[in-house]
DNA sequence: CTTCGTTATGGAGTCGTTTACATATGTTCA
DNA sequence: TGAACATATGTAAACGACTCCATAACGAAG
């Protein structure tokens, strides 16, 4: 392919001058600009991005790491930030780390090697990594450290929110299905819940899920839902966790919400779908990515901001599987 | 960052000594080894990755540009794509396109400016902006050229067995929901299923959504759902839609699959959450993907393939929104 | 007529790698 | 003993960009 030594001779012109004319920088005539875009247009002259880099010290990339791109939260949470972070001239370079510290850790080498800009990266798993990084991080739904900011929606108080929903829809025997031990935003969720209930003095049973978004959940974690017992409601980890609850359910023939009721957590698409569509706490998705990609960006263009946890606001979205 | 230079000083040998070590290539005496890897840990050192890119021109990094990642379908394939690039030590470049012929075209340039080692393109709606690009590109669910290879789901034949299925369990006076007119993997599938029709006589009913996956998609169809008549059978052109309108036809008090029957495409995750669980067409996502990735990595090492149609097999997945 | 600012251009050094080549030592084998 | 080879290392020239600096022409201002 081209460089830029070939536009130059081609046109006649000076290395510089070509680089000038490209970057916009210091004069160039409007006859030699001619010149020159005539030639990068016959030679399908694409500027390297790579070297570039390399003498700017800036890549314009962003790293992003999730557990998995086919988790509906996490690609949700990755158009959003595509889609700023293209607005802003950067793009991405795109993770799995399959919740597995040993892939985050190669990655986070690797993103290092490739010179991002900055990294978001969600539900990590290999905290100790990132102790001595000197690219910005912004972390999702994971405390890392107090040198790296954590963005995630009030887990907690959506917890909380759940409790006083299904309670104050006529609940008093809930069942509470929590997600794996590992991840902080589950476990908040379960403390929100939990903290909640005791106000109330109520006893809450626990059945816990072993695997988070999986395609075959419901097969995988039949073994749990055995175990539902005598119960009013049940607050469930996430909605597509939900949704595989209200599959076994119906098949035993409970009818919902007039016997159990349910509520999930995200408000994901699927909730729509489902029927009845399933009562949730949303998480503001839009809002979250936008604040993590313009925290990461003013923390790439040097901006002295807060190093903190950011919480966004978790809120109830009523619909059909919880009684009014 | 530390340089190669930085850890050559340090440790007191030769540039080319490092870079030797760093690339096990050539000789290095163990006694040097153990003195260079001491120093790369204090320096926290990571070899760039874009100056290596420039001098081998070989950047290890495949460009994946889709309609959009939280498309539950694209984002699937993305994710076998990352896995199986991971394994071959290759790095994503991820691109949304929003099925907008501008963005594509941009990040194509990008993706060359970035050098990426090959390009996997699904959906293109820019077409001719690849006349001339130089790296290896494989096309997913669109024809580009004669000269870039295309890979897809056999979507003309699931549209036959889909008629084939709802015309043996049954129905003889059948609806065809389909997708928008510009994606060729649902005009493929309509093809199949109104040729198949036509094989038995019957005349199908037409109705088009004009938005493919979308969160708000039934507020938004809601004008064309409308339009349903008298049926007793109905193909959509994919699931997410399809729980769309069974959620549309539940609310209307219709039952399914009794008064009518309902098939969709993809066999996504949701088919099972849905009640009924939906009978589809399966898409081998998990091979799709694979092989995409084998093709492209197979042109970048410049085996010579075969430019031609590569269609994987679909298969009825039988479930709950059709009788027997 | 000199000085100054604006316009315009190009050469050379730099960014951080890899590799071709030169060099040097020690071992083996005829 | 000296040729051949394996082991070991360093220098310098790429790769493709950007930018500092030098150079030069030109008009305006003093």
């Amino acid at each position: 392919m081209a460089n830029i030594r070939d536009i130059a001779k081609e046109a006649g012109v000076g290395i510089a001058t070509v680089s000038r004319y490209l970057n916009d920088t210091g004069y160039v005539s409007d006859e030699v600009k001619v010149k020159i875009q005539k030639v990068i247009e016959e030679l399908n002259y694409k500027p390297n991005a790579l070297a570039r880099a390399i003498f700017t010290k800036n890549s314009k990339t962003i790293g992003l790491m999730v557990p998995n791109i086919s988790n509906p939260f996490f690609n949700q949470m990755a158009s959003v930030i595509e889609e700023y972070a293209n607005e802003m001239g950067y793009n991405i370079f795109l993770c799995n780390t399959d919740d597995n510290p040993e892939k985050e850790s190669k990655y986070l080498d690797v993103l290092q090697s490739h010179r991002v800009a900055g990294i978001i990266v969600a539900r990590s798993k290999c905290k100790e990594a990132y102790s001595n990084i000197d690219i910005p991080v912004i972390s999702f739904e994971s405390h890392i450290s107090d040198k790296i900011i954590t963005v995630s929606s009030d887990n907690y108080n959506g917890g909380k929110i759940a409790f006083d929903h299904l309670y104050q829809c006529g609940c008093r025997k809930m069942i509470h299905i929590k997600g794996p031990t590992c991840f902080e935003a589950t476990e908040d969720r379960s403390r929100g819940f939990l903290d909640a209930a005791k106000d109330k003095n109520l006893k809450i049973d626990l059945i816990e899920f072993e695997t988070d978004f999986q395609v075959k959940m419901l097969e995988e974690n039949i073994e749990s839902l055995n175990k539902i017992g005598e119960c009013d409601g049940i607050f469930v980890f996430n909605d597509i966790a939900a949704a595989t609850v209200i599959k076994f359910l119906r098949k035993k023939g409970v009818r919902i919400p007039e016997e159990v009721q349910i509520m999930g957590f995200d408000n994901s698409f699927i909730c729509e779908l489902l029927h009845p569509s399933l009562t949730t706490i949303n998480q503001p998705i839009q809002a979250l990515g936008k604040y993590t990609i313009e925290l990461l960006i003013k923390l790439i263009n040097d901006e002295d901001i807060e190093i903190e946890d950011y919480l966004m606001e978790t809120k109830l979205i009523k619909r059909e599987t919880t009684l009014s």
